[in-house]
DNA sequence: GGTATCGTTCTTGTCTGACCACTTTGTCGG
DNA sequence: CCGACAAAGTGGTCAGACAAGAACGATACC
């Protein structure tokens, strides 16, 4: 009877009555829960296991401990809960790079798209400023900012929330770094800056089908590059 | 100077140390770690919060400890790091879901297509497989078990497992939604199971536009009928 | 000689209790 | 009224101990 009877630990069991206690809407985002004091005497495990629970959920963007004060549910929004999401881009190497690249190319397209069709002039303008930033860039550093906060706010722009996350952690920091570092030496740069212009211009003649090929024909570049230099990422 | 000096707890430097190993390669897949006595050690810190550091991390699908054998690193595939994934799926609600099924209805379309373009012979005789099994269940789960079963094939025929990982996370959650959509419209099975043909035959052709928008319409349906009863949501 | 079984030893899982670091709150004195 | 200080509450860390499971080797049996 119950063969499979899988031995899970206490740990994991808390782990779970706690995620079925949010989802059940027993506990609401920003809530405080008990101390982990009480929290381990009413599920019946020790502090130290109570702590590993938290540890995990913590890591998941679900709650947030702050010290002396407290433990609490997040918001819940998608920024907390795919934070962890980067983490797959940052360890990631070799032919996961170019997957995770190849779902980019799918996302932003249509992100881009949705942003032609809804951004605001005042967000137009921010974007704007990015571009500028590009231009002015001497230092790569500088460069890889401003093209990060440039497509971060075209995502912002498509409305939602989650894509936008996700996008997001699809590329981290370092990745693109690194991407960028090796397109420097080809003397692609001002192409590049090209393909963000056309971006700008689509969003700018909130044109969906305009954006979505310009943004398409950016992510496709860097997919083309990375498999050609998949060798330096392994 | 360097006023920011953001106090980080001992744990969360464990974790961040033990993360770099592996994106330093210096931990690969599959490897074994030192035990949790000598890593804490090592690291200088008690093995409580050691314990903490291995548990996050293997909640985030990067370790995994086997009881009496050893912590060791998991196979870092995308399925091993997208697991908490689905966790969003199943602690959102409201607003957040439809915004899910927004990124579905992107994804979805775009696998299907490129499985289109690619799908074997004996992938395809296995999704028809799932057809049959739908139109032969009687009982709502069963209907669902298959539904599930045909997506997962078709997109895994996708030949990226990462986009699999993602859009598999993408519908646990839905899970209910569909029950449900079921108990209450009794005429919508047979719809649903037209919009599964469609797909099939679309692939059977190897038609990667047919299937795009075959598998546009059928999540569109979804997600359609997910905002008129967003209500049930909240 | 080969193999199955048992026992030792190693490793993770859990518990307990203590103390430290930080936050919050309330009280006291100006 | 309010600022400073003290006290209580809470998460963070540490240390040690034992239980539960796994791996390995020795031993006994065939």
């Amino acid at each position: 009877m119950d063969q499979k009877a899988a031995k899970i630990s206490v740990t994991q069991r808390a782990i779970e009555q706690i995620k079925a206690m949010i989802a059940e809407g027993e506990l609401r985002a920003g809530q405080r829960l008990p101390t982990e004091r009480d929290l381990s005497a009413d599920l019946g495990l020790s502090r130290s296991s109570m702590r590993e629970a938290i540890r995990a959920l913590t890591a998941m963007g679900v709650l947030e401990a702050r010290h002396g004060a407290g433990v609490y549910v997040t918001q819940l929004a998608p920024s907390d809960l795919l934070e962890t999401f980067g983490v797959v881009a940052e360890i990631s190497r070799g032919a996961t790079l170019v997957e995770l690249l190849q779902i980019r190319r799918i996302l932003e397209p249509a992100a881009t798209s949705m942003a032609a069709a809804r951004v605001t002039d005042a967000q137009l303008a921010v974007i704007h400023t990015h571009l500028e930033e590009m231009a002015a860039s001497e230092q790569i550093e500088e460069f890889v900012a401003a093209d990060l906060a440039f497509h971060r706010d075209v995502v912002a722009a498509a409305g939602n929330a989650t894509l936008a996350a996700i996008i997001d952690g699809l590329s981290t920091r370092t990745f693109r770094a690194r991407v960028w570092r090796g397109q420097k030496e080809k003397g692609v740069l001002s192409q590049m800056h090209l393909e963000h212009v056309r971006i700008y211009r689509a969003l700018a003649a909130r044109d969906p089908e305009a954006a979505s090929a310009a943004a398409a024909v950016h992510v496709g570049e860097v997919e083309n590059w990375l498999r050609e230099n998949i060798a330096d990422f392994e």
